[in-house]
RNA sequence: GGUCCGUUCGUCUAGGGGUUAGGACGCCAGGUUUUCAUCCUGGUAACAGGGGUUCGAUUCCCCUACGGACUACCA
C-alpha cells in the first residue's frame, strides 16, 4: 500500500457520538496498520450549528482514548489550516474552477420555490430532483436557463445565489466500496446537489474533496450514512480531474432496542453514557454521561468499540490497541448494521479491571474521586482516604477488586473496611438476630479476645474448634457474626475481613451490634 | 414515495457447496464460597421466506418480506 493517509472530520455541533469516535478508532487504527498518517479535521462550513466547546471536546476524547491525531490544528500542520472555516477562499477558487470547466452553475431559487416544487411533486406522488429533468423545463432559475447577461445582472444586483454541480446525464457508474464491493449507480436519479451556500461558505460536499484531495487522503474511512453521497463525490473528483481516495463505508451503530441508529436520548432512556466524556449542554446546563466519569478504562472502550463491526476472525475478545492495530483489516470489517450492547461494555470492563494491578486500583480508589462519586455512591462517600494507610487500602482492593466491574462499584463492596456498620439489613437482621444471638455473641467475643495471632486462618480455626466443641451450628453463629461486621448478609470471606479490620474493631462491632440490635 | 445498503442463536459474531453450524454477552441450572458477588461446569438458542443452479445449499443467483441509511443553502 502506498502512502496511506486517513482524515476523521467530524463537525463540531456538540459532544462527539460514540458512533464517531469508533469512525475515529478505524481511522486511526488503519492508519497506524499501514505506518500512515491519521489527520483530524474540523468540518465548521456550518455556522448555525457552530457549538464553541465541541472541538475542544473532541480533542479531548480522542487524547483520553489514546488515539490523538498526528496532524490537526496546532499540530504537525502541513496541509492546514485545518478548520474548514478557515479555508475559504481555497473552495472559492476551486468552485470557480467548477464553474468555468461548466461542472457547476449558478442558481438563483428561493426555498419556498423549491419548497413548492417539492410539494407539488409530492401532491403527483411523483419525486422532486433538482436535475436535468427539470432544469430544461426552464422552470428553475439558473444560469443553464438564463442568459450569461442576465446571470451577470442578478449577481452585480446583490441576489442571492447557490452553486450547484451538473451532474451528469444516462450515466451508470460503477464505484468501489472496501467493505461493500461495487456499487451501481444510475446518474439520472443524482441531485444537482448545491456546492455552495448563497453565505459564501461551500457544503460538506465541496469542501471534502477540496480538502481530501489537497491534504492527500488516500482512504476515505466514514460512516455508512455517506454512502449515498459517494457517486456525488466521485463525480465530483471526476470533474476536478482528480484521482479519487478509495472509500470504506462503515456499518451503523444501532439502538441496543427498537429501532434506528443510536442516540443520545437511548442512553438517557437505558442507562448507559453514549458519549466518551460527560458534556454540558452550555445553554441548556444538560449534562450528558461520560464513559470516562462513569468509570470505564480507556483501553474497555476502545476494545469494544473496535469489536463493533469487526472481529479478526478468532476466539478472543480481549486486545489492547497494539494488538488492534497489528490484527485491523478494513476488508473483515461487516456490511451490516450492529446493534449496541451495554452488558457487554460491562463486561470488557470488568475484564480490564481484573487485570489492573491492586496497586493501580488503589491509586484510583483513592484519588480519582470523580470515579466515586457516581449516582450510585453519591449520598455516602464521607470517607477520606488521606488518612488512610495506603497498604490497608490495597489489601482492602485485593480482596474485593474480583467482585467489581468498575472502581466506582468499590465503595460499595468495601466501605465496611472503612467504617463500622451505622445500620443493619432490616431483612438480615429479622432472619439471623434470634433471642438466643446476644449471648453466643457474647461467647464468641471471649473467644476472639483470647486469640494471639488474629490471622485469618488462625481466627477461623480457633472458631471453628469452639463451635464443635460446644455443639454450636455454624448457621447460628456465623450469620450474625458476618451481619456484626459487615451490617448486610454479602462480602468477602468474614475470616479475612476480621484479619483485616484487627482484633480490637471486631470485637468492638459485635458489641456494637449487640447493643443495636 | 424514490435511490442505495443490508439480513446466521435475544444481542455481537465465526464459518462457508457436504459441519453435531463454533465463540462471546445475556439468560437458566449445578458446583465452589455455610453470605452475596466472583469463579468453574453444563444448558437454552440461529442460517428471514419462496424459487432456481447443483448429486447436494445456510453458503452461489433471482424474487419477496423485513431492517437501515439517504432524499436540507446539516454534516
Amino acid at each position: 500500500m502506498g502512502n496511506v493517509r486517513v482524515r476523521f472530520a467530524p463537525s463540531p455541533t456538540g459532544p462527539l457520538h460514540i458512533g464517531g469516535v469508533r469512525t475515529a478508532l478505524f481511522n486511526y487504527l488503519f492508519a497506524k496498520k499501514h505506518n500512515g498518517t491519521f489527520v483530524l479535521r474540523i468540518e465548521d462550513t456550518d455556522q448555525t450549528r457552530y457549538v464553541a466547546n465541541a472541538e475542544q471536546y473532541i480533542n479531548d476524547s480522542l487524547d483520553w482514548l489514546g488515539i490523538s491525531p498526528d496532524e490537526t490544528v496546532n499540530k504537525n500542520e502541513k496541509f492546514g489550516p485545518y478548520r474548514q472555516s478557515e479555508r475559504k477562499e481555497i473552495y472559492q477558487k476551486y468552485i470557480q474552477v467548477l464553474l468555468d470547466s461548466g461542472n457547476a452553475y449558478y442558481a438563483f431559487d428561493t426555498a419556498e420555490d423549491l419548497d413548492r416544487e417539492r410539494k407539488g411533486h409530492e401532491e403527483k406522488g411523483k419525486t422532486f430532483i433538482y436535475n436535468w429533468h427539470n432544469r430544461e423545463r426552464g422552470r428553475l432559475v439558473n444560469s443553464l436557463v438564463l442568459t450569461d447577461d442576465e446571470v451577470q445582472k442578478r449577481i452585480k444586483n446583490g441576489d442571492k445565489y447557490v452553486v450547484r454541480f451538473k451532474s451528469p446525464q444516462d450515466e451508470t457508474l460503477i464505484i468501489n466500496d472496501i467493505i461493500r464491493g461495487e456499487i451501481k449507480i444510475d446518474t439520472n436519479v443524482l441531485d444537482d446537489k448545491i456546492l455552495f451556500k448563497s453565505d459564501g461558505m461551500p457544503t460538506y460536499h465541496l469542501a471534502n474533496i477540496v480538502d481530501d484531495h489537497l491534504m492527500e487522503i488516500s482512504h476515505v474511512i466514514r460512516g455508512e450514512e455517506w454512502l449515498p453521497s459517494m457517486a456525488l463525490h466521485v463525480l465530483l473528483y471526476r470533474a476536478f480531474g482528480w484521482d479519487a481516495p478509495e472509500f470504506a463505508h462503515l456499518p451503523l451503530i444501532l439502538k441496543p432496542t427498537g429501532k434506528g441508529k443510536l442516540s443520545k436520548r437511548d442512553g438517557d432512556k437505558l442507562g448507559f453514557p453514549v458519549f466518551p466524556l460527560a458534556y454540558t449542554n452550555e445553554t441548556t446546563n444538560e449534562v450528558s454521561r461520560g464513559y470516562k466519569e462513569d468509570g470505564y478504562f480507556p483501553e474497555a472502550v476502545i476494545n469494544f468499540l473496535a469489536f463493533i463491526g469487526w472481529n479478526p476472525g478468532t476466539e478472543q475478545e480481549l486486545f489492547s490497541l497494539k494488538e488492534l492495530i497489528q490484527l485491523f483489516d478494513l476488508e473483515r470489517v461487516n456490511k451490516s448494521g450492529a446493534r449496541f450492547d451495554p452488558d457487554k461494555t460491562r463486561w470488557y470492563n470488568q475484564q480490564y479491571l481484573q487485570s489492573t494491578s491492586d496497586e493501580a486500583l488503589t491509586n484510583l480508589y483513592t484519588t480519582e474521586l470523580e470515579i466515586l462519586i457516581t449516582p450510585e455512591t453519591d449520598t455516602f462517600r464521607p470517607f477520606d482516604f488521606k488518612n488512610k494507610d495506603k497498604n490497608y487500602v490495597k489489601r482492602v482492593v485485593g480482596l474485593i477488586k474480583e467482585r467489581a466491574a468498575f472502581v466506582s462499584d468499590f465503595w460499595l463492596l468495601s466501605n465496611f473496611f472503612f467504617i463500622c456498620p451505622a445500620e443493619f439489613d432490616a431483612k438480615a437482621s429479622k432472619k439471623q438476630w434470634k433471642e438466643s444471638t446476644p449471648q453466643i455473641m457474647k461467647d464468641l467475643i471471649t473467644v476472639l479476645t483470647n486469640i494471639e495471632n488474629f490471622t485469618s486462618s488462625s481466627i477461623e480455626s480457633t472458631v471453628k474448634e469452639w463451635l464443635t466443641k460446644n455443639e454450636l451450628g455454624f448457621g447460628k453463629v456465623m450469620p450474625p457474626f458476618r451481619l456484626s461486621l459487615v451490617g448486610a448478609m454479602s462480602g468477602p470471606y468474614l475470616f479475612d475481613i476480621a484479619e483485616i479490620i484487627g482484633k480490637k474493631e471486631t470485637i468492638a462491632r459485635i458489641k456494637n451490634a449487640i447493643d443495636t440490635l
